[in-house]
DNA sequence: CCATCTTTGTGCACGCGTTCACAAAGACAT
DNA sequence: ATGTCTTTGTGAACGCGTGCACAAAGATGG
């Protein structure tokens, strides 16, 4: 993760457990469907089989919100979806930069999740002069310099970085001096920013390696010992 | 999340924890900073700080590894590098195939944290034959009808998807049965697969969501009541 | 109006992960 | 060799997240 806490220690408030917030998405998404096929109602059960999850741990996230459902019959499908799109501030319009327009934040800027929920790509930036003016999804990008004026003209309060290890940082910290609080990080790269400010990372290599040492367990069980000999090099 | 134990309940033999697994990457990377500065040792107060992570827990996950510091003194840099990618099992090479090269699918074939560490790209896939035979990253893209015979000939174990949610569960289903046991999703959409293969997803979406979430929660600090009013639609 | 049946909402126990705080271990100087 | 000083490795306490299992709530039918 990065420095400046990303997540408030215990939610406050209402106190929404951190890890509900984070399937609540997942659950907005399997309810979106539900509704597209104008089904009325669902149990815990359908839906969370829908969503990939324990039923009960869906009825206890529901149960953070409020009590939406209806015992005998299950929750209505409309009236969840407003609840958790309220709950999770999608009701209201999210203007977003995407920083770095290479193959990924073009892969980003064309994604369609976007705009279905709140959220609305303000702008597209690259420090390569060569790109400016061209258009992806539809939008100019934009230089690097028009940054501070994009943020404060759209009040951006959600960045989006898909720029090199290297410029991850500095592109950081201009865009919390413009006013920025979030932050999607997609280069690999551990960020520092002032304490206020949230950090989400998305690191792909990651997310391999950990497959990669799954893999190798399960390609070492019919084996006698997984790990291999004493390495060459020895510690000073 | 998908179906399918994703991780196994404990981990057993040599039992590392399961978030200890995550974050031996994020060490790797530091290390491997470190180790191109030729910094010889470090401490795990120096080290934690670069992987933005408490010193203690960094203690606490080595110590799942083995005693592998020096009192007094600290980590040997490339020593540890050694033990961190045997235990993720990147000592090895891991074949891969990437399903489905829009945007984001050449963004991953062109994302140089591959082949850093054991990963290669076996094959470039996608079911738009307009693409086939185009180059992308270096290597040509191939029709999706030749998944099982290159999943076969290469012996790849690890699959890429980032396919439209659509098609998501079919590559997936073809994958398995071909042979892969390892599974990383951009796909927005919940995975079936059977025990034994392993999922892991990244959803750029959910992070977003995750965002606005505390974005609004910062936003809503100063007014009284954070929350909005009753909605219009009731439910049955 | 009463009985039955379905499904929610939650109290409780358990296990994992995090953090503190300190004893043990070794380097290094004298 | 002995003492001091640094840093590791870990025991123990705590808190969060998960899942079971059941009581409460309401729908539905007779």
């Amino acid at each position: 993760m990065a420095t400046g806490r990303s997540h408030r220690p215990a939610t406050r408030s209402r106190g929404i457990p951190e890890a509900t917030v984070a399937r609540l998405p997942l659950y907005l998404r399997a309810l979106t469907a539900l509704s597209e096929r104008s089904v009325p109602t669902v149990s815990s059960e359908e839906l969370a089989a829908a969503a990939g999850v324990n039923s009960a741990k869906l009825r206890k996230d529901f149960s953070y919100l409020g009590s939406y459902g209806t015992r005998g019959v299950g929750y209505d499908v409309e009236y969840l979806v407003y609840q958790i799109s309220r709950e999770l501030g999608l009701t209201q319009d999210w203007p977003v930069v995407i920083v770095g327009i290479g193959n990924l934040g073009a892969a980003l800027a064309n994604y369609g999740g976007f705009a279905s929920r709140g959220f609305r790509v303000a702008a597209l930036l690259d420090a390569d002069p060569a790109l400016a003016g061209r258009l992806v999804a539809g939008l100019p990008v934009r230089h690097i310099d028009e940054l501070e004026s994009i943020v404060a003209d759209n009040q951006v309060s959600i960045g989006v970085i898909a720029t090199p290890a290297g410029a991850a940082q500095e592109v950081t910290d201009r865009l919390v001096a413009a006013g920025v609080t979030s932050i999607l990080n997609f280069a690999p790269t551990v960020l520092t920013v002032p304490d206020g400010v949230d950090v989400r990372k998305v690191d792909l290599s990651i997310e391999l390696q950990i497959l990669a040492f799954h893999e190798q367990r399960k390609a070492g069980e019919d084996r006698q010992d997984p790990d291999g000999d004493v390495p060459a090099v020895m510690p000073a």
